[in-house]
DNA sequence: ATGAAAGCGCTAACAG
DNA sequence: CTGTTAGCGCTTTCAT
């Protein structure tokens, strides 16, 4: 009447001393069939093989892992669940395909508890390493006072933590979207960067800063305005922008959802974005090339930093030499967001594609 | 000279028995300490969690997960890593937190072996349990000799598997988009549905249809395209319809991401949206009210979902009754781009916006 | 090539 | 309240 525990795990599961038992064998003879198929007879081997199929046997991997004291598992751990991650966590998964490596993507929020509970999974045995995407602060980490688990930072360094990074140059990658502004004649160029504690962020001005310095254009037409790297700041960075005089002809978004929003605020001012003014954003995200227009924008290999990430975890797991760290190129993708800088203002193109009201001086 | 093994872990992680030799305890009273604390002592209590806590011991998961045979493991794999099952992951995450489960999330890409792949992670005792968001077909999954292992569909129906299923009524979605575009008094209604062997995409289509026959509207000049639920799927359908003779008025997308291909479309004809042609979305995604402008879609409650099916599958794990079907409610959000329908051709509005070469036969 | 035996680190009766 | 004992299911020497 009354069930001693509950119904959970369906049946009872088979195990290896089943396999054994039924084919008169000992486990060891099965368990080698299933780890190291080339130690055994095979004849045996068939039979065995035959019978854990028809039996759609799988050996118990909490058993396995608590033997072997590894687990096969890697754990991807991102900020946030965007987009802009999970091209990492495609990336990591392939590479750990290739090693036998069963990769898992977690996310914390930003919260260093859920961050902790993470690592934890790896010392209590249940993951073999991590990578981490994107630290708010290693601090915290730092301060363990055993060794940390094996782990590799993707995307950009952990603060604070001396582990193999694998990351992009975000201050070449500034640089590079300004310097093509600057290459197209533009002589006022704003950037609308991603918040100021984020090095990332920091990383991104100063290529801009650098670029215009080197560029000798004017610094102080070159405005830089603070957002948060979602689609309503670069609109409302944008927004503000379009109220200094003079007004920039150029700008540089710090990533891809700002520099949509800094595009949408063009087009509600009337303006024609790529002609009246050329936006270049940063990361290459898969709607920069499915949006109209599509988007200029500084191309970040996400797929590859995830790859690349895993196989030096691979290494670091496995105490082999692993890099300590790894600069991936970003390269620049023009499309059709930018232009050469509008012509000076005495000539005046006659707007063809004017909507709503127009902010611009020539009304 | 020779290390023995790879130096992986780093040195020698803490077990239970150092605890309890260190403190002269039994393994077994250090074990109650950490899963059954009221059980003991007080004093001998406080000393315990006072060096657990200093040597930052964590118990070896693997040893616990093999003895109680469960792992506190639940896995939500989804068919591709878009936007769009984000937020049923993180509704999941939370009822998982809730109930003492650690949430990850798996990915299949679709491929049928992947899927394999993660059922064996809960047949070998790695996990759980499963939340299947969308699986392509069951029927492999149907043909398992065993007893599937706890499982909860999130979002669809999985065809041929009689397990609890926490999804939505995309006919009646669909039905409430069409209506809505109807009381709107358009006329000539088009659909551009998902790929014609999903269920969810049929399911839209027939709640289409069923609305259109129950309003009286000729159902000749309501088509139904194919997309194939992408972006540039529905800017492609939308370009052939706008070809057609009388041409639509209004357009029921079936899913987001299609509407905003069709608005682009429609845009790039020199046409407005809301004004001209009136486009509703399917599933309410971030962008939706993001977009400019913003998309009038059928909200579909994501978060909910993966709520609600980690609670099924805990009670599934735990033997207790589960819901066979549990359906949530989809919401019309009404925004921009739908509007009345156009008058008479021979009234013709003035055009406040047009950009661009104007299609429209009043030029 | 196979079997016997030991044990991974933890939990859960069962005594005391 | 605490210690003793017996495994969980598998891998891996060590024999044979």
């Amino acid at each position: 009447m009354a069930m001693k525990k509950p119904a959970g795990r369906a049946a009872q599961p088979t195990k290896m001393k089943d396999i054994a038992a039924e084919l008169g064998l000992s486990v060891s003879t099965v368990s080698r069939v299933l780890s190291r198929p080339d130690l055994v007879n095979e004849a045996t081997r068939a039979r065995v093989l035959d019978l854990v199929q028809q039996l759609e046997y799988r050996p118990n991997l909490a058993a396995r892992d608590l033997r072997r004291q590894q687990s096969g598992i890697v754990l991807v751990v991102v900020p946030r669940l965007s987009a802009f991650f999970l091209d990492v966590f495609l990336g990591a998964e392939n590479a750990g395909r290739q090693n036998g490596y069963l990769v898992l993507m977690a996310h914390t929020e930003r919260d260093p508890q859920h961050e902790a509970a993470f690592f934890q999974q790896v010392v209590s045995g249940r993951a073999d390493g991590i990578i981490l995407v994107t630290s708010a602060d290693g601090t915290k980490l730092a301060r363990r006072r055993g060794a940390l688990p094996p782990t590799v930072a993707s995307l950009e360094a952990v603060d604070g933590l001396a582990i193999p990074t694998v990351r992009i140059d975000n201050v070449a990658g500034g640089r590079m979207a300004t310097e093509h502004l600057i290459s197209l004649g533009h002589q006022r160029i704003a950037h609308i960067s991603g918040p100021s504690h984020m090095p990332m962020a920091q990383h991104r001005v100063e290529g801009f800063r650098s670029a215009i310095a080197e560029s000798g254009l004017d610094p102080q037409v070159c405005y830089v305005v603070e957002g948060d790297f979602t689609l309503p700041a670069g609109e409302a960075a944008m927004a503000r922008l379009l109220t200094r005089h003079p007004r920039p002809t150029a700008i540089f978004a710090g990533n891809d959802e700002m520099a949509i929003g800094a595009i949408e605020a063009i087009s509600r001012a009337g303006l024609h974005v790529g002609r009246d003014i050329s936006v270049v954003g940063f990361d290459d995200q898969r709607i920069a090339s499915l949006y109209i227009p599509a988007l200029t924008t500084v191309h970040v290999p996400m797929v590859e930093l995830g790859h690349r990430a895993v196989m030096e975890l691979a290494n670091v797991i496995n105490g082999r030499a692993a890099a300590q760290e790894i600069l991936l190129p970003t390269r620049l993708v023009v499309r059709e967001t930018t232009g050469p800088a509008p012509a000076d203002r005495r000539h005046v193109p006659r707007p063809r594609h004017s909507e709503g009201a127009s902010h611009s001086p020539i009304a």
